[in-house]
DNA sequence: TAGACGTGGCA
DNA sequence: TTGCCAAGTCT
């Protein structure tokens, strides 16, 4: 086991001088905006993310906000972000807010554990640094800096561990576990990236498990690869963005006319219907989702 | 628990 | 050019 102070000190001094000045960790922050800017980086990197924020907060400063807008204008504005169910999940999530929370984000993780969209690791995100909460944030940023500094290895397994969660739970500090938190995740982030990681830049270099052992590759098999040409998650991509780009309902032939194969087009209009971000209306047109 | 779920930038 | 990867969640 590394000795707990041989991580943190020199993190925390890394991340005073090297942490970016991103808008949802300004001193103005709310509470809200920090949840949005989590639901929103979930696999999704920091310069997409940051001007959708930045309009959203805009046209919807608080939950009941968006929680008066239809479901479909979440979707809407969710633009090409990715993953737009997140973007059903936070309108949901906001409607909940307003309606039993009166308005406020909750600050518990349970609580924040039963919102829709917001799993393990956002809970924790947010009670931790909307709310300075001592939660061990465990996002893929953090994983990869554990692995490679103290357990010596390139990447962290496939799935959180428990052990993962044990070590992240040893090294949380008493006080002050909300900038450790988000240190450890800058710097993986920015230093111990997952590729071509700048070693020659890392404030625990002289403790790195992984680097002391001489960087060893990866073992095992290849991590699974996303493919994405020709899947329905690209079909349903390319309905979607003609169900955005249009303010009404829009005839069938519009969506038939931006992917060729019609067995799997129908099986991912189907698709999107059944996961609420289209809507079938009676005249066979389709919508963005009202509710 | 493995697989589905978007999108685009970079090496 | 192709594949990897990005602050995960849900079923």
């Amino acid at each position: 086991m590394v000795e707990p102070n041989l991580l943190h000190v020199p993190i925390l001094e890394w991340y005073e001088s090297n942490a970016r000045d991103l808008p949802w960790r300004a001193a103005d922050a709310t509470p809200w905006g920090v949840l949005v800017s989590e639901i929103m980086l979930q696999q999704t990197p920091v310069a997409r993310v940051l001007p959708v924020w930045l309009e959203w907060m805009e046209r919807w400063p608080t939950p009941k906000a968006l929680a008066a807008e239809q479901p479909g204008e979440a979707v809407r504005h969710w633009g090409r972000l990715g993953y737009p169910r997140r973007a059903l999940r936070l309108h949901a999530c906001a409607r909940a807010i307003a309606e039993e929370h009166g308005d406020e984000v909750p600050s518990d993780h349970a609580t924040l554990l039963s919102l829709p969209g917001i799993g393990e690791y956002t809970a924790a995100a947010v009670a931790s640094f909307a709310y300075g909460g001592r939660h061990a944030v465990l996002d893929t940023n953090v994983r990869r800096v554990f692995a490679r500094a103290v357990r010596g290895e390139e990447y962290p397994p496939v799935a959180t561990s428990a052990a993962e969660r044990r070590l992240a739970e040893t090294l949380l500090p008493e006080l002050g576990a909300a900038r450790w938190g988000v240190a450890v995740m800058e710097l993986g982030a920015l230093v111990c990236t997952a590729r071509a990681p700048r070693c020659a830049d890392c404030p625990v270099t002289h403790a790195c498990a992984w680097r002391l052992a001489g960087k060893p590759p990866h073992e095992g098999p290849a991590r699974k690869g996303q493919t994405y040409a020709g899947t329905d998650r690209q079909c349903r991509g390319r309905l979607l963005a003609v169900l955005r780009a249009a303010h009404g309902p829009v005839p069938k032939e519009a969506l038939d006319a931006v992917w060729d194969d019609a067995v799997q087009r129908e099986r991912a209009l189907d698709g999107l219907v059944a996961d609420g971000l289209a809507e079938a209306l009676d005249d066979g047109t389709y919508r963005l989702p009202h509710a």
